[in-house]
DNA sequence: GCAAAGATTTGCT
DNA sequence: GCAAATCTTTGCC
């Protein structure tokens, strides 16, 4: 017997940036709930941005102050799920990577739509609508012409950013510790079909770590299929293993 | 115990 | 392009 396609753990055994360019174009899917404004349909999408984040000495990483209660996850075995809260008020989502003992991940920056966008629009705006309004926010409810005409986000972009991942897909920090290579799991991860071509890889900087010294702060650790309408920012370069064309 | 800052998103200027 | 919203985590006294 022929298997076209490596066991989905083999992923997981490279070192974290290869892991980062690799899971471009892999399947994010979270079942169908049972009830309650999540229900109605499974949700999937296609990866197209994510940022590495490795070891303690990566000064932009949560593993920069050593293993802590919330960290504690990523000194795991890989392929579990690292949801923290951000800014308080945003959940993002991460890949574990790297053998147990050693810190690492991939903060999940985008996903493009396939299936259950509504519902990934509904959660969206049911996630957006428990927010507390900004004071822009109310502000632009005062003016009639605005509230009329709520602001509809294109499909392709609904989880167009790493809270919006989140978002979208439902995820909070309860989900920390899912094994997200598990078929059973409800949010898991999934190859991309076999002759599906393989997308292009763009990399650049991180985003939102001003604050980590250099080399850190420009190391171009961020990946990103550069063709995906999906994607949260432009990037900056293509990455040298591409495909010409 | 207390103070500071953050792997973001949003709407207005 | 800017500033606000919000609360958990972390570092330090």
């Amino acid at each position: 017997v022929s298997s076209a396609r490596p066991p989905v753990g083999a992923l997981f055994e490279r070192p974290t940036l290869e892991v980062a360019r690799a899971i471009i174009g892999w399947r994010l899917v979270r079942d169908a709930e049972g009830g309650g404004s999540e229900a109605g349909a499974r949700r999937v999408g296609r990866i197209v941005e994510v940022e590495a984040y490795i070891g303690e000495d990566d000064l932009a990483s949560h593993a920069r102050f050593g293993r802590t209660t919330r960290n504690a996850v990523m000194y795991g075995p890989p392929g579990r799920a690292y949801v923290y809260l951000v800014y308080g008020m945003h959940d993002c989502l991460n890949i574990v990577t790297e053998a147990a003992g050693a810190p690492a991940a991939l903060l999940v920056r985008a996903v493009e739509p396939l299936e259950g966008i509504a519902v990934m629009t509904a959660a969206r705006e049911a996630r957006a609508a428990a927010r507390p309004r900004t004071r822009a926010t109310a502000a632009a409810t005062r003016r009639p012409a605005e509230r009329d005409r709520p602001r509809q986000p294109l499909a392709a972009r609904v989880a167009s950013g790493p809270g919006l991942v989140c978002a979208a897909f439902g995820i909070d920090r309860r989900f920390t510790g899912l094994d997200l290579l598990d078929a059973r799991s409800v949010l898991r991860l999934e190859p991309p079909p076999v002759d599906e071509r393989p997308p292009d890889v763009a990399t650049g900087p991180r985003i939102g770590i001003a604050y980590a010294d250099e080399p850190w702060r420009s190391l171009p650790w961020r990946f990103a299929d550069p063709q995906s309408p999906a994607v949260s920012r432009p990037t900056l370069r293509a990455a040298p293993v591409s495909s010409a064309g």
